[in-house]
DNA sequence: CCGGGTAGTTCCGTTATTCGGAACATAATT
DNA sequence: AATTATGTTCCGAATAACGGAACTACCCGG
């Protein structure tokens, strides 16, 4: 029988669904040690995790020896080339990626600016792709990235192609933290932008997740409607202006639409 | 300082010496799932592997818990978004690749060609980067991909700054597998290209592993001499003459000192 | 050179998870 | 409807993970 601290000790188990046994501590330390800043010893990665030192010694032990880790001779931990080989394949296999890449590549070239796509998954956008214009300022990756859908063009315009039903059911319980102060503070405030976002079939992103970072997005769904996804052109404010964007919007629907289309021919009509 | 990729030799995939249990049988399937061409059903990843029915079920459901797998309704795996978020952020922040970035691009606008960046680990090589002309960084195509030294711009050169007693051990028993035509065919015939690449600092690849694909690549060592790297200009043989790549070779050496030198000042000269 | 702290590794009895055959379910096919 | 191919769940047995404690290696100040 438990003692009666139930409530207190149940919380974290409760937000897991599914125990996935070994594994989930597994890949729980490799997000640790990857969402560092830099590389980890022992000792750091141990006062993170609330394991005993033994335990963890195997655990660190058994990564590395399968190379989703590599240790270097003063003992600091970081993530290993194998998971590289094993994502990059994965990227460049990606059917869907590969349809929306010559349509991302001819927005890029027509606006001159950053063209992201994004999938939504759950109330998160994760990028799978970017192509940059020569005079680029930051060469951060983006792609693999996370980030919330609220706050991101590419995220609403993909959440803007749900029903109401389904879009409830993804943001409730939502936390809306606010990036900066043009980020959407609330649920109401979301839903309205995106029944505004239903009507004109695009997206604009005013500075809501980044200061100076302005974008306009457009909607992308499969045939099934099992996917969502968005694609969108992103620049700097002070070169681009909301009439700017206002032009712009017609050619993220355009090549939006342009790759339901292909997606529509290259997967087959079939189911 | 240590770069991160310490490529100790030794252990090849060839030895298992430690089976890593659970981990390792994890990871196998999920290797199975990445190097297949397309999505696999179950069927097939079970008449892959040799795990009876309900444990492969098991461990299925466990990646695809963790999201390292994912499976669409028609239950087909393929690779999961985890992989791509979990390798993107440690190959943002991958010291080694920033550092020398900025000199792949101005490699890349010298000559006009693709630039490719490469770590040696054993005897293979893994590239960490590629800028490509025309377009900006093509990340994850080539990125990740592991290929024999011996074919290669970037192995060669790498594995010219190893000394004798290391080269002749990482050499041991490989395999020479004929490309192409130009293939280097056997130990020996490596040697004597090692010999000249030391000589005069960098080495060539004339079609040896690919047809149509020439390189010249110049050698890049810590400062612990614990990690071999390389850098490359590769183009294809019809554009691409004997003479051009003369050419380009002192830039190639340039550009990977240069990469030394920033290594040496930014990760400090302690040790 | 010593003593004491810190960092990392190994051991081994206990415990929890994985294993895998077999029964159960659910399409697809004839 | 009968049959086959395919996917899912169960549960006792086997095995791998757990984790406290003992051990080693190293560093640093005295």
């Amino acid at each position: 029988m438990s003692v009666g601290l139930g409530s207190e000790a149940g919380k974290n188990k409760a937000h897991r669904d599914r125990e996935t046994g070994t594994l989930g501590k597994l890949v729980s330390l490799l997000d640790l040690v990857a969402l560092a800043d830099g590389p980890m010893r022992f000792t750091d990665i141990l006062s993170l995790s609330d394991q005993p030192r033994g335990t963890l010694h195997r655990q660190l032990s058994h990564l590395v020896n399968e190379g989703l880790l590599e240790v270097d001779r003063d003992g600091r931990y970081r993530i290993g080339l194998r998971l590289l080989a094993l994502a990059s394949r994965s990227w460049a296999r990606n059917e869907f990626r590969a349809i929306a890449e010559p349509h991302l590549h001819r927005l890029q070239e027509v606006t001159g600016e950053t063209v992201h796509l994004g999938v939504l998954r759950g109330a998160e956008v994760i990028y799978l792709d970017k192509v940059e214009g020569q005079q680029s300022v930051r060469m951060y990756s983006q792609v693999g990235n996370a980030s919330p859908a609220y706050c991101t063009g590419v995220g609403k315009a993909a959440l803007s192609a749900l029903d109401d039903a389904e879009l409830a059911k993804r943001i409730a319980g939502l936390e809306y933290r606010p990036y900066t102060e043009h980020t959407l503070r609330n649920a109401s405030e979301l839903l309205s932008d995106i029944s505004q976002i239903r009507g004109r079939g695009y997206a604009f992103d005013l500075e809501e997740h980044e200061n100076g970072i302005c974008c306009v997005a457009a909607p992308i769904r499969s045939d099934d409607g099992h996917m969502l996804a968005g694609v969108s052109v992103t620049g700097p404010a002070y070169r681009v202006t909301h009439q700017t964007l206002q032009a712009w919007a017609p050619l993220a629907v355009v090549a939006a639409d342009s790759i339901m289309m292909d997606m529509r021919n290259r997967m087959g009509p079939k189911r």
